[in-house]
DNA sequence: TATAATGATGAATTCCTTTCATAAAACCGC
DNA sequence: GCGGTTTTATGAAAGGAATTCATCATTATA
């Protein structure tokens, strides 16, 4: 069988056109040289080289052999030197998956210097998943996972990003607009706008609504958080979202934003990963970034909703 | 070091996915297949495979890796092809010297239906040399020599192709034309034109000027036969050239030839190669269908000159 | 829970590669 | 032409790496 070995021996034959020079490059014998030809040269059946005067000339098939070492050796090479930064942990992929549909502005801010920072490193963002997040985290389908609701799981550990409040924005010219805090009787007749997740998902619904034993009258998905805001601007409806998202809109849309009960509504967002995994270098790096870098917070004067507590 | 069996256990684990029935495609212990992987993981610096649930899945490095077996183990199989093709003698390069010019149109003859028949060998047609023809033999810059003459040389052996006889063209307008036979005294006085070709290897200056001690007034190269040959059709000088070649051109152009001297300037073409070569069916091949493709005879009704002897 | 399937591991063995010592061939300078 | 030098070839011995064997640990299946 043709050996790496062989064309690395070929090669070197080639380049330094004597076999005593070529074993030296090589740091092995002359004789192992000439040993490794001879028997390269049975199992092929055809003459690699032959004498002349005392150097060595290639025959075709040798000639041929020669041109295969030069681009398979660059080959194995390269592979090697990619292996190199695997093992360094400067290579590598991390698919990360969100289960927080307002946290794609937020991500795009880590993730973008994370990318100049690794720039060996291949990033891919999933928001879907067959069953849930957690799951495409022990299975191996994400590396990480972003979300606010760190499920425990066998094998996984959680790291606190940073605390949020969720927020409920209305149309600033909605009778309620002038208060602080919203009960959830008071939104029995509005239209509740909300990402397209499901009901059990929704912490509006879990957390506000349902304790209380009400729902709003209706309840419509919307896929993106600016034309969903522009509806509630236009007061087709009422929504929640976190208050750090709602600082950037409040500047553009007239909106005003409600405290979602006396106490609020607080979350806080957990990055998850595997506490078995490989400690890449690069996915410490991704936590540092992630940690580093808080939404901007919702400033109380803007609102009647409590300031975010980091 | 990175070798072709690390590729080969890699892809085969990929492809069946476990060790055992990888072990099983390659003929090995799955313990051997266990201690490759560890030996290669160690080497790289990184887990290539783990253990999920009782299979094995790739990291992200054995994943490339992966990748890179299946690159370049086909390109291992297609070298191993290629070599079989050198090794069997279907594949290979023919280089052949050609130290007669006028030769050129029987030679296509042959090559034509030898490129059909070995699809896998190249041929390469030489008509200049740094030294001669025998020198670049010998010296391993070609492999085939067709030559009119076969200087002696250690290593070298030469097949007799076929005979002719180098005939004497003029006008068919000359005052000789009515004759069959030339004698040297008779052209003093005319232009010889020939091939660029050195006079020492030139017959008709060695064989029939020389050996009677005259020369013709001038001489002229030609490059080109069919340019030389209407020169001569146009009374502007005279030539020597094969009788097979003057019987294409009897047709077209009023030419006459004539016998240089008595018995005539006979001449043989000879095939030669180094005796040492390797046996390869397409060179036995090639000296066959050059043996067999014999150029057109010159009949004698056309011309003065005797027939060619085979 | 027993059973089958799979991977991991350590020691022994086998096989292949390499080295050593030497011969043979070819070139170089005289 | 003839030693001296350089280079490849070769057979036997040594060395080392890959493989196997036997066994254990783990996980899935009935």
């Amino acid at each position: 069988m043709l050996e790496r070995t062989h064309l690395a021996i070929i090669h070197e034959v080639h380049r330094l056109g004597t076999l005593t020079a070529a074993a030296r490059a090589l740091n092995l014998s002359q004789s192992a040289l000439s040993h490794a030809i001879r028997r390269l040269e049975q199992q092929a059946g055809t003459a690699l080289l032959y004498k002349h005067g005392r150097r060595l000339r290639f025959t075709e098939a040798g000639h041929y052999l020669c041109g295969v070492a030069e681009r398979l050796l660059a080959q194995f090479d390269h592979a090697e030197t990619i292996m190199g930064a695997f093992a360094a942990g400067r290579k590598g992929s991390l698919r990360i998956g969100v289960e927080c549909h307002p946290c794609h502005r937020w991500l795009v801010r880590v993730v973008s210097p994370f990318l100049a920072r690794w720039p060996e490193v291949d990033i891919d963002i999933r928001r879907e998943f067959q069953f849930s997040g957690i799951a495409a985290l022990t299975q191996h389908d994400i590396d990480m996972l972003i979300t606010p609701d760190p499920l425990g799981a066998a094998g996984l550990c959680f790291t606190p990003l940073f605390g949020y409040e969720m927020v409920l924005v209305i149309s600033r010219s909605h009778p309620l607009a002038t208060q602080q805090v919203a009960r959830p009787a008071e939104l029995a007749d509005e239209i509740l706008l909300s990402y397209p997740v499901k009901d059990e998902r929704l912490d509006i619904l879990n957390l506000f609504f349902t304790p209380a034993q009400c729902r709003p009258r209706g309840h419509k998905h919307v896929e993106d958080t600016e034309i969903l805001l522009r509806m509630v601007a236009a007061g087709r409806g009422i929504s929640a979202i976190p208050d750090w998202l709602a600082a950037e809109y409040l500047k553009e849309l007239p909106l005003s934003t409600l405290r979602l009960g006396e106490g609020g509504l607080q979350k806080q967002l957990y990055i998850g990963r595997r506490d078995k995994d490989r400690p890449a270098p690069f996915i410490d790096g991704f936590l540092e970034m992630a940690k580093d870098t808080k939404p901007a917070p919702l400033r109380a004067q803007d609102t009647g909703a409590a300031p975010q507590k980091s």
